[in-house]
DNA sequence: CGCATAGTTGAACGCGGTCAACGTGAGTGG
DNA sequence: CCACTCACGTTGACCGCGTTCAACTATGCG
């Protein structure tokens, strides 16, 4: 399968909203996030996507997609892979067909996990589980181990994902920080007690499946 | 493809979390829910499904789910299908395969959807939000008209789904009804101005697509 | 050096939570 | 037919988490 290589910067759209897409994105370097915005300008990041994610594989189903894709960090180096050559794929290989399909009941079954995290744990909850997320997956593609990985998003970026606002990402990440659960300078994180970080977010790893582009 | 009817009350796990389950399960009659738990007790709705909607699909690829299902309404009918069968036709109709990945790709962006309002949206825009979308899949799945349509859920349930307290929710709707845009007596829901109630959510319904599994 | 972006801190406000009652309607059994 | 129960709905008073606004510092880049 060949695709074309691209990059990006962080606040410019890689992919923008409500128009058709013709190829899916393979993320090679940095992060990549999918937002949503509101007509009165709030903006909310339904996904992060780490190297070997494929973060546009919705749209080989649904080609108008809803949302934008943008680097959250720079520079973000990734494969644009044309729809009609996942589709071909995808259809004379059932087993193919089936790990797209995976895939994307994965990255749902993510989806769902922070539709708790906004609904129902508080701030520094959330917090803490996504720094657990992030880190397992970070773990798992081989690019860091969950007690210091690079994490080169913004605090702004993470407020954005985590439904509250910079001001309180900051005061949040100082409170981890005086417990003792963490150390977060520039783009390099450290876990420091991850049962800690475990507990304040409540996290469980179950539903952090095998990936089948992850490792890429 | 064959199935086997089965029934359910509120309050009772169809499908226990994080158990292995053989079977998908398509509603038929009544309202379906998708429920997450923490440990504190604390219950967040991740779905919500009507007639026609198949509300277990991702579990045939991921068997071992992490959430419950649970009935919204008494009494719901639904019917079980084995995964055997499912991917048995998947893996010999590619058409198929496609359509179930769609049907994915379609939840994960209703989700998404969700997942804006929990994080970007008041109480009263999240109501307003999921009382349009409701309004829609209804209408498109022939169940009614988005200006009237049956609505069995519990007032809590909303809650749980919309990330409030039952209290908050009781006065969201009370207000709702106040600026006229809604009436809701029982289980019957009336939108008596659908641009307001629009507005008031900042609904777009450009993410709701073609259901495979509606009007079912 | 000048400018933009990111990070940091303080003070005051308000949305929604919490707690505690009470109302209401359906179902049940006397 | 009434008494009882139980789940759901409704309302009020108070409180606290997180927002808002504003200012300032740090960092990087032309």
């Amino acid at each position: 399968m060949r695709g074309q290589v691209a990059q990006a910067l962080p606040n410019r759209d890689i992919v923008p909203p409500g128009k058709l897409v013709q190829h899916s994105c393979l993320v090679a370097e940095g992060l990549a996030g999918r937002f949503s915005q509101l007509p009165d300008g709030m903006r909310q990041i339904t996904a992060i996507y780490l190297p070997g994610d494929m973060c546009d594989l919705h749209s080989a189903m649904l080609p108008r997609v809803e949302w934008a894709l943008q680097a959250l960090s720079a520079p973000l180096t990734y494969l644009k892979i044309p729809h009609e050559e996942l589709l071909r794929v995808s259809r004379t290989h059932p087993a193919v067909a089936e790990a797209f399909w995976r895939d994307c009941v994965v990255d749902a079954s993510v989806i769902a996990q922070w539709l708790v995290s906004l609904g129902r744990r508080s701030a520094i909850a959330r917090a803490a589980h996504l720094l657990c997320e992030m880190a397992l997956r970070v773990e798992s593609a081989g690019l860091g181990t969950r007690a210091a990985f690079d994490f080169p998003a913004t605090q702004l970026h993470i407020a954005d994902g985590l439904g509250i606002t910079a001001v309180h990402m900051n005061r949040v990440i100082r409170s981890l920080r005086q417990r003792g659960a963490l150390a977060w300078t520039g783009r390099s994180v450290s876990i420091l007690d991850w049962d800690a970080l475990a507990h304040i977010g409540s996290f469980d790893d179950g539903y952090l499946e095998f990936r089948p582009f992850a490792n890429g």
